[in-house]
DNA sequence: GCCGTTTTCGGCCCGACTGTTTTCAGTCG
């Protein structure tokens, strides 16, 4: 739904439409998007859907229009109108609605590939706005596009970061280099890297040095934009990064811009308008006079405007602006909070390092308690347990957890697979004996959104099975989540007791900050585990955490932030 | 098309960079 109604907002903007319609359907994609309603089994409760902030009464039929039919009238008028390869050239950087039109209009070019072919025909030339640059810039565009990955990993895109600040630092009169934008509020990828970069080089009027320094990169594959104080350019791994170099009297107002959201930037300008200020990445100044009212920290701004800091995991317009306006933020959860870890493999199966290793290195992360979970028989190519393997597997735990005297629980466990038909690869009589037995589905098989579904349920329905492992099966940028109705996943293990993990590995994050907002809102048990396969990842939590920071989630909300003995009782009880 | 401490009309965030347009439109974040 979210797809239809922005693609619907791209079609309206080359057909030259309303701006402020078209920004409409721009919101109520994003609210499609972010909403924990279903939107298909509301569809029939008109009152529902207008308690949506963004959705009115037109959106709402269009909505309604989506659930019955697939589509909505708008936009099938208007691709009729254009076709579907207006809505790919509009992703080619430096193209927008008005030259796709221009395009559309004067030559008949309506995709990718026909511009490729009119730009080596030369049948571009002479078009109004259409200089030799121009259309180079759109060669490379069309170029760039067809190699580019679209968005990156956040561990890569931090890791590129890392690189760059380290770069950036050795120039003399750059004193700070701070990652900004979905980076710094902690989504699961980067569309791209913002750095904000500042101190004395990067003072008004001075800034060509280290304009040019920046430029100078050598990682850079190609320069996008140069001017006084912003260098954007490509990476050759296709990544984009924007620099933007701002005094240090601007750093608040600056980070708090590039930091973004884009939706929370413009909530909190309206709110600054109306209280008779202007927002912009320069500072917060009256309106009657220009004169600065806060800019060096994000404190003040927020301060400034009746506010709290808002953490930027929560900059999403979602109602952070009116938490803090009433100084009702929650208190968010941190990595320092979490007392265990549930999930981890070890040599037994494809892990690199012993119990011991892994149990002493949760201990230096300052952990109460882990669970040893290594694969079962069914994840052959891992070297999976089976029944007799899997309760010599339970000694040594047990043989550990006595050599620890007390410093740390180091709990039995097992990750059980999720067959096909929702049975688990495991007798029951061995899963009786492991204190955490985590199901989890790690093949799919070419099954329905109902067949999986079904294979899910069934699967905690085994009363053994305490931790639903990794629900969505999401692996990041390498494979699509399953296709399952994770509401009706998430509500039978909240009334089962089942805990619902949070695979913080980076490169699953396996639910997103609405899957986590939606598991709240059912009640769920939420647990968040490293599904270390090494020592040295074991209190790699932090990218995990910032996705229950995004779905507001405080101590309380998961249940490895509890004490050991508590943890245990919170648990399902087993049979 | 949405929304309301300017409430059923009349507003809707703000600035940087590029190319070509001799004064600014288009795109982007």
């Amino acid at each position: 739904m979210a797809r239809l109604l922005s693609e619907t907002a791209d079609l309206l903007e080359i057909d030259g439409g309303d701006g402020f319609r078209i920004r409409s359907y721009r919101r109520a994609a994003d609210a499609a998007e972010q909403t924990t309603v279903d939107l298909t089994a509301a569809a029939a409760d008109t009152a529902r859907l207008l308690e949506i902030p963004g959705i009115g009464k037109g959106m709402a039929a269009n909505l309604q229009a989506i659930a019955a039919t697939g589509t909505l009238p708008l936009r099938e008028e208007l691709l009729a109108k254009y076709g579907a390869g207006l809505l790919e050239l509009l992703k080619l950087p430096g193209m927008g609605p008005k030259t796709v039109a221009l395009l559309w209009s004067a030559a008949q070019i309506a995709s990718i590939d026909a511009l490729a072919e009119a730009i080596e025909a030369g049948r571009l030339a002479g078009l109004p706005r259409m200089g030799e640059k121009q259309i180079e810039k759109l060669r490379k565009g069309i170029d760039d596009y067809r190699r580019s990955a679209g968005r990156y990993r956040i561990d890569v895109a931090e890791d590129a970061a890392q690189r760059i600040s380290a770069y950036l630092l050795a120039f003399p009169g750059i004193e700070r280099v701070t990652p900004a934008g979905s980076l710094r509020r902690g989504r699961e990828t980067a569309g791209d890297l913002d750095l904000l970069v500042t101190g004395p080089a990067c003072a008004p009027e001075h800034t060509a040095a280290a304009v040019d320094y920046v430029a100078a990169y050598p990682g850079i594959h190609n320069i996008i934009a140069k001017g006084e104080n912003k260098v954007s350019f490509h990476l050759s791994t296709g990544l984009q990064v924007d620099v933007r170099l701002l005094p240090s009297a601007s750093y608040g107002a600056a980070l708090q811009y590039f930091t973004g959201s884009k939706a929370h930037n413009v909530a909190l300008r309206q709110r600054a308008l109306k209280m008779g200020y202007t927002l912009s990445e320069w500072s917060l100044a009256r309106l009657d006079d220009n004169s600065v009212v806060a800019a060096a920290t994000e404190q003040e701004i927020y301060a400034a405007l009746g506010m709290d800091w808002i953490p930027p995991e929560l900059r999403e317009n979602l109602g952070e602006i009116e938490a803090a306006a009433r100084h009702a933020l929650p208190r968010l959860i941190e990595a320092t909070d979490l007392r265990g870890d549930l999930h981890m493999h070890t040599d037994s199966t494809d892990g690199h390092n012993t119990i011991r290793e892994m149990a002493d290195a949760a201990l230096a992360c300052g952990y109460r308690y882990i669970a040893i979970t290594d694969h079962s028989k069914n994840l052959a190519m891992t070297n999976g347990l089976d029944e007799k393997r899997a309760l010599e597997q339970l000694q040594r735990v047990r043989e550990v957890d006595r050599l620890m005297e007390g410093r740390i629980r180091v709990l039995t466990g097992i990750e059980v697979d999720i067959l096909a038909d929702g049975a688990l690869d495991l007798d029951d009589e061995v899963l009786a004996q492991m204190e955490i037995v985590i199901a989890s589905v790690h093949t799919r098989f070419e099954q329905s959104r109902e067949e999986m579904t079904a294979r899910v349920l069934r699967a905690i329905e085994n009363p053994y099975v305490r931790i639903l492992g990794h629900p969505t099966g999401r692996l990041l940028l390498r494979r699509e989540p399953f296709a399952l109705d994770l509401g009706l996943v998430l509500r039978r293990a909240s009334e089962l007791r089942v805990a619902v993990e949070h695979n913080a590995a980076p490169e699953r994050l396996d639910l997103n900050d609405r899957d986590l907002r939606l598991a709240k809102e059912l009640g769920c048990r939420i647990v968040i585990s490293s599904d270390s396969h090494d020592a040295r990842n074991l209190g790699r939590m932090d990218y995990g955490i910032r996705q229950l920071r995004r779905a507001w989630l405080s101590p309380e909300d998961v249940l490895n932030t509890l004490e050991p003995g508590d943890f245990l009782a919170a648990l399902r009880p087993r049979p």
